[in-house]
DNA sequence: ATCTATATAGTATTTATTATTATATAATAA
DNA sequence: TTATTATATAATAATAAATACTATATAGAT
């Protein structure tokens, strides 16, 4: 990750008043820095890497306190686990059904972001106020669609 | 809803060799007919209504199942469980950070689904193979907009 | 009406996540 | 630099959603 972005996340922090841990930091490197989308246990294995000691916990907290930040984003994929996307900016993701593998997909041209603000926030029936959103495509992944012939027929 | 609906899943169910039980047809129905969005266990309650001796698991398998056919769509939230929408037709979901109450967004104009398809599936970078989508909008309902202080300020 | 495969109910288990609590440490000020 | 205090962490326990297992029941086919 760059240091502006890193530094951009560490002011956020130091201004919220959260303090900053080594583990913290190391978490938002980690999340930032992959590109799979990971699980918090796959956080947590990662990190054990650098941090022996570190605990499930911990990485929880921190991923979850990154999300109320708005400096990480959650996924949900069909295996009911949440993964995490150190890439906030606009984008969607494309989720693969049977092993839930995610990639990005690229959708930050301006035309979208205009299209998506005037025609789909204008539809809202109720007054939420909503503070981000979100294109996700499911599917499968090419690796599942040829390795398993029962799973592409669903 | 519509005979013809329930005509059509229940021929897709019996083309593709599952059988049909009551339990499974009241599952549809409350499916199909609810527009809150409800969890499993949603359905679970509601379902007992009319038989009593229905288990969880159960509901769950078919709600599964149903939604492997396509016939339902799930809709994650914050809170981690996982809800269901009967209405499978494109339109987006608004979904509240902080209950989970979940609206729909309604963005079947044509405009958009040509908009969606011809400038997003193309930017795929893998070879994924999808057969669904969807648009999330993450925020606060009205009610917890206003009713807590604390939690807007997030 | 009988047969067979699938569905169900009931229960146990797994898995992801959250809560609790005692200790350790970052931030702050003397 | 050290002392203080509040927050973060590690370790463990607890919770909740979803899944697996198994014996029984039943839908669909013969």
């Amino acid at each position: 990750m760059t240091d502006s972005r890193l530094n951009q996340i560490v002011s956020k922090i130091k201004k919220m008043g959260y303090s900053l841990t080594p583990q913290r930091v190391e978490i938002i490197k980690i999340v930032s820095e992959s590109k799979s989308h990971p699980s918090a246990a796959e956080v947590y294995n990662k990190i054990k890497e650098s941090y022996p000691m570190v605990s499930l916990n911990t990485v929880y907290k921190n991923l979850s306190m990154l999300s109320s930040l708005h400096e990480v984003k959650e996924i949900k994929t069909m295996q009911n686990s949440v993964h995490y996307d150190g890439d906030v900016s606009l984008h969607g993701h494309a989720i693969c059904e049977n092993c839930g593998k995610i990639i990005d997909v690229q959708i930050n041209e301006p035309d979208f972001k205009k299209f998506f603000e005037n025609k789909i926030k204008g539809r809202l029936t109720e007054n939420y106020h909503i503070n981000n959103y979100g294109v996700e495509f499911y599917g499968l992944c090419d690796y599942c669609y040829t390795a398993d012939p029962a799973v592409s027929e669903t």
